[in-house]
DNA sequence: CGGCGGTCATTGGTCAGACCAATTACGCCT
DNA sequence: AGGCGTAATTGGTCTGACCAATGACCGCCG
């Protein structure tokens, strides 16, 4: 008798097995809080406490009023927990312009025309950017965007001089 | 004034920023669920829902009438639990290889001494993984690794072909 | 004096019920 | 038939209570 798990996580997989028992799509609306409540036979509060941690991993969602909602598989919302995170409050404030600077290097190497980011070359946040832009990779981005926030909650100014910038574009 | 953001994600923020602010190492006992409603001034429901959700991603580990404790970050298992529900976001699969080659590159480019790699060039655990290790920043490579953990989870195979990893070796 | 066992305070687990707020559905009036 | 206001539904939050498991404290006995 292992079976002593969790109740809570019981309760989850209930919620999800039932959910695809009954056959919900995507843009569907899920029973009420309270009939799940009945149908599973757990009181209220606990449905709310499965309910919250779907929600927070995208897939559900809940209106104020309205009811939850099944979502589609491909939103974001995992990416944004990995990156959430990814980088927490103890790290060092040097690591965080080296792993900036390789994330940016890395975005460099790929580019092909760098006359794109000629126009920016004044600026050191303009210049990143457009330099992030450039890859096209969602998750990517986010981690960049993560760790530069980070970094500019440090008071840090700009992580490139204008002469390194321009030494950029000439290592084309 | 546009803070009108979800209270229960903003319950899991205060209470990761307070763990973090007070400084709390893996192991350690985090304030029990009166006392985090009481200085966050929401109910214990509140706050519970908010445990709950930190408790699935492995984040923290409850023990009946022990108190909640802070758990290694290796020990979470929020990638495993989000890729449990996300089994056919294919879209996304790719940016998670795009992101690893991105970040292997730019720890390559900054290798002075590629001969460490030849050994490793028959397993591409090995290969990536000695790879990383070069660069020497924490955060950096606990990034990598996050995002490793996730692609493994997805139950893929080797990042590069052998030929891809001999060509990385000739490109010194 | 020291080890042992029991008691009790602390803490998580669960529940019932209440009230508020937002949305939605319905029916009435025009 | 259409528009609008009211009531029912549903999520959001809180209070309070009780149970269950753990752990610390203290007194008892060897």
């Amino acid at each position: 008798m292992e079976k002593k798990r969790n109740a809570f996580e019981t309760n989850i997989s209930a919620i999800k097995t039932m959910i695809e028992k009954d056959g919900f799509v995507p843009g569907d609306r899920i029973p009420s809080e309270r009939e799940l409540a009945e149908r599973l036979s757990i009181s209220r509060p606990s449905v709310r406490e499965a309910l919250r941690t779907l929600a927070y991993l995208g897939i559900i969602e809940t209106r104020h009023g309205g009811g939850s909602f099944l979502l589609n598989r491909d939103d974001h919302t995992y990416i944004q927990i990995i990156a959430q995170f990814l980088v927490t409050g103890d790290s060092k404030f040097e690591d965080l312009a080296g792993t900036l600077r390789l994330l940016e290097q890395a975005a460099f190497v790929q580019l092909a025309d760098v006359s794109i980011l000629e126009e920016h070359v004044d600026s050191d946040a303009a210049f990143r950017e457009t330099l992030i832009a450039t890859i096209d990779n969602d998750l990517f981005e986010r981690i960049w965007r993560q760790v530069n926030a980070f970094y500019q909650s440090f008071g840090q100014g700009e992580l490139y001089t204008r002469a390194e910038r321009e030494a950029f574009l000439k290592r084309s």
